[in-house]
DNA sequence: TTGGGCATGTAAGATGTTACATGATTAT
DNA sequence: ATAATCATGTAACATCTTACATGCCCAA
């Protein structure tokens, strides 16, 4: 069994839950900004994809009135098709994570090296940045609950990483006390 | 600047930390079993890296006495430098995920879709088994208390990893329970 | 009307994955 | 002696990254 392709599917998620259609850009852009915690993708494969989805008959695409520039996409039949098997069916691997901060750590076998709290307070550092971006996505996207309700999956996902960036931010905190 | 190539320096570190010289499957299972939480890698990586790593003056190659087969890597002095001053350096990029079934969560907008149950019961099998094998990995290698201050750096992040893993199938409970 | 920014796209190289190949060791 | 397993390695392919290229749009 050859292994699933993500990116199409991300793509088809995000078109058929938008309203209207979308470009490559917005498509690129949301994926930074609401899903960048779960998964990374350059604007470089999304043109390419999309154009191979249209190939597919799994989206179409038509140009945007009154600009050469862009082209908008929207959801076939078999597209959505597409998307509600993928959603239906479980997956069976685990989250896999490329965590270099946390490589360093593992190599230093001295507690008391003192590498170890330039290392953590630079991570501090990043995963403040990063908690600040995620708490602003959540006040801007969830002000009423009413929100909550018409995105619950967006809702949980962003909630559940805004707790295990502070939860990091928290251990790496402690970590440096205990020196 | 050009990207910093990550396997080499994991090498390195294993190479470095193991009392005597390993091989190229020692160093592959190595990081599967340790490190898989944070890092992958594949046996056909991890070979050409060897060969180009002691072609550089990294690592030296012994065969091992009494065997055609296998090959011994050791570190060498510029080899240990390059380790020394890669764990020095404060990283400055946030870990990355890739989270198959968050994504899934994600696209999901109705609380009440009836797929979401079954998701969250099969990540929840993958976790435990997941667990299981952290916690071996636990008890088997930190038996005493003086295990874990020689291999602080592996202590931290093994019960670190434990926990997190845990929190995320509580997590995962809880939501279930909300429905 | 022209210059800068922007959306789209391509290209080249690096990295990662899967499958297969080879020969040595081990078990029967 | 033969078969199965194992460590090493290669090959083909897929994916990801970085840089560059193109031409439209908008604002000065």
């Amino acid at each position: 069994m050859p292994k699933q392709r993500i990116l199409p599917h991300i793509i088809l998620g995000i078109i058929a839950t938008s309203e209207a259609e979308v470009t490559g850009k917005q498509i690129t852009d949301y994926v930074q900004r609401e899903i960048g915690e779960y998964w990374q993708v350059a604007h470089s494969q999304v043109y390419p994809e999309l154009k191979r989805m249209t190939e597919d008959g799994w989206i179409v695409c038509h140009p945007v009135p009154n600009n050469e520039k862009e082209k908008q996409y929207g959801i076939t039949e078999l597209g959505l098709e597409m998307l509600e098997n993928w959603l239906s069916e479980p997956n069976h691997e685990l989250p896999l994570q490329k965590d270099i901060f946390t490589l360093k750590l593992f190599f230093i076998k001295d507690k008391d090296d003192q590498r170890i709290p330039k290392l953590i307070h630079a991570q501090i550092d990043l995963l403040n940045k990063h908690l600040e971006h995620l708490e602003q996505r959540k006040n801007n996207l969830f002000a009423s609950p009413e929100d909550m309700l018409n995105r619950y999956g967006h809702y949980l996902i962003l909630t559940r990483a805004i707790a295990r960036n502070r939860d990091q931010i928290k251990w790496l905190k402690q970590t440096l006390k205990m020196k």
